[in-house]
DNA sequence: TCGCACTATGCAAGCGCTTACATTGCGATT
DNA sequence: AATCGCAATGTAAGCGCTTGCATAGTGCGA
């Protein structure tokens, strides 16, 4: 029936043609359709159908001005954590019509600059971004460009960009509230880098925070490590080393503290009776781990799908919405437990 | 010195004016710097240095017909194994000046459907896919859009598609084999789910081919569920109360075998005693298990970075690569042991 | 000295879409 | 019946870049 096809992808003066109508008005049904008129619109319609059309991605950006693409840039995509943020991010963004444009920094600040530009380069109308730490001159580029910055997976009112997230701080606080109420006077931490780095910084200062409240606590030994398991292990051994009466080893994340929990074994210690050993994030290992780990358990679903909504409102309407904090709920389970009899 | 700030995002023109020459050759300065003449050249990139000027994406999208943009479509972030791999893709892309837009089907195919053409409309100047499962129209719809596809995470020499991967099949056999070698005759198998997935297809396939060459073997008792710790300890269970007197689980992949461990543990059955456990994946937490787990290290690493390298050939120079097969390793630790005497 | 091959640069035509503005047609208002 | 307002559609001017072709400049052999 139908001659050969169009030898080219159709645009929409070949959708305009077999509709009879204009390349306007065929924009206009696609892009508010309660423009046309409804029998317009169906011959329209079974115009762009027939011909398979799909609008060209450079030409509709080169004219309104937005790609509906929204830049993220993450530390790392190596461990489940910031993955299932993630994953709720870009499920929510796909519902708002927009598309997850990605990049990962290696938490090195210097390619989460060079990224963060090439997103901007590449069109992305707005941007998440993970804590608050960076360059001045990167945030007026942003500006310069306009396009707008979501801050997550911390939460701290007192920073000028909107941000949706958790408060570190006072959720390790919270967990140190509870090892301290098990009569641990003699802690450890072992941390995530904090250079560049917010929230490892407010989770050590979470930590001081609670001790700061008790009076007989010992200092507080704490060592920086790159995040993982073995170099939790390697971490563990160093605080035995050197404060060998430690009785409790608060991690900064869930990695950190499996990792410390091998050494223990390793080196004879029962967890809890001899140690006890807290993480943070509440990946799902945490719960089969041996005993299971007692943690934070971090809202990375709900932060993703709020931050998807937050950012797509921002962009549509250049409005700034409100920093929003999400609970964190502390998981107690049995690598929690009471300070041995010194 | 200089007048008031440019009120807007400088254009190739305003370099062009700046540099005293055309945009053309401010064009060519910039995408074959070769083409210009070393002092026009240092003019232009002084020009654009001191505007900041920065590429219009849409433009250049437009007047190129491309977008150095990837798209990947992954079943989910939600767990580390396609997270790993998508970590070395998207750092490999960088790399090779491409941009990772990215993706989430949640294991369903009518949203990987939608996600496939999403991100063609988005301008994807290539797509890498998860295994060939998938409506033969739609590979029509990407031939006809010219976008080259790549698929990852299987090796089927087969299938016209190159792909980049490793033999679920094989590696499957190979592990069967290990847990025959040990005397088990009595096999239980834990899948994901097979329809739409050659990838579970494959593994369950290959238990099978490696029982075939062993005679007394009881049948196999296969459980499919999704992947989870959780699914996993209910599948356990399922299998112990139809074939109690299975000897070796094996697992589709790593989060299903922790769950069928947990839940061992749970039935008072003892990890290899009593009953051995094997998975697929390798994950970290593979070997922190207790105890750890016996499972098949799949190159995720080299998996990505490949798919970057070919995708971005491909789409450069408009060739089919040849399918590369990965090996995979098998790596035995404590969860699988002897059969018990029966 | 002339012509030729070749290089560096400019000119200008799009790429396919959106949108401000203009036009048309029709019912309602006076 | 003339006028006005409004809804539906058309007209056409870009958006900022790439690139085929034209032009000018340069060095070299004859």
């Amino acid at each position: 029936m139908d001659g050969p096809p169009p030898p080219r992808v159709p645009t929409l003066a070949d959708v305009a043609a077999r509709a009879g109508v204009s390349t306007a008005t065929v924009s206009r049904c696609l892009n508010a359709p309660d423009r046309v008129q409804k029998d317009t619109r169906d011959r329209i319609l079974e115009a762009v159908k027939h011909l398979g059309y799909s609008p060209n991605f450079g030409a509709r950006a080169l004219a309104a001005k937005r790609t509906d693409t929204i830049g993220a840039i993450i530390p790392t995509m190596d461990n489940s954590i910031f993955a299932r943020g993630l994953q709720a991010f870009q499920t929510a963004l796909v519902d708002h019509g927009m598309t997850l444009l990605l990049a990962s920094s290696s938490y090195r600040r210097d390619l989460e600059e060079t990224q963060i530009r090439t997103l901007v380069a590449r069109g992305a109308d707005g941007l998440l971004l993970i804590g608050h730490d960076r360059d001045p001159a990167l945030y007026d580029f942003l500006a310069r460009h306009t396009v707008p910055v979501l801050v997550s997976w911390v939460f701290d009112p007192t920073q000028p960009r909107p941000s949706v997230g958790f408060d570190n701080r006072q959720a390790m606080a919270e967990m140190t509230h509870r090892v301290l109420a098990q009569g641990h006077r003699r802690l450890a931490t072992i941390s995530g880098y904090t250079s560049d780095n917010d929230r490892t910084r407010d989770r050590v200062a979470g930590v001081r925070d609670a001790m700061a409240e008790v009076p007989d606590c010992a200092p507080l030994n704490v060592v920086e490590t790159r995040y993982g398991i073995e170099t939790g292990a390697r971490a563990f051994a160093q605080i035995l080393a050197k404060t060998p009466e430690t009785t409790a080893v608060i991690c900064g994340n869930d990695l950190l503290a499996l990792g410390a929990m091998r050494q223990a074994r390793t080196m004879g210690l029962r967890v809890p009776q001899d140690i006890s050993i807290t993480g943070f994030d509440d990946m799902e290992i945490a719960v089969i781990a041996d005993p299971p780990l007692t943690t934070v358990r971090v809202p990375h679903g709900d932060m993703g799908r709020q931050a998807a909504s937050m950012l797509t409102e921002m962009v549509r309407s250049g409005t700034t919405p409100d920093t929003v904090a999400l609970p964190c709920e502390i998981m107690e389970r049995g690598s929690l437990g009471p300070a041995p009899r010194s």
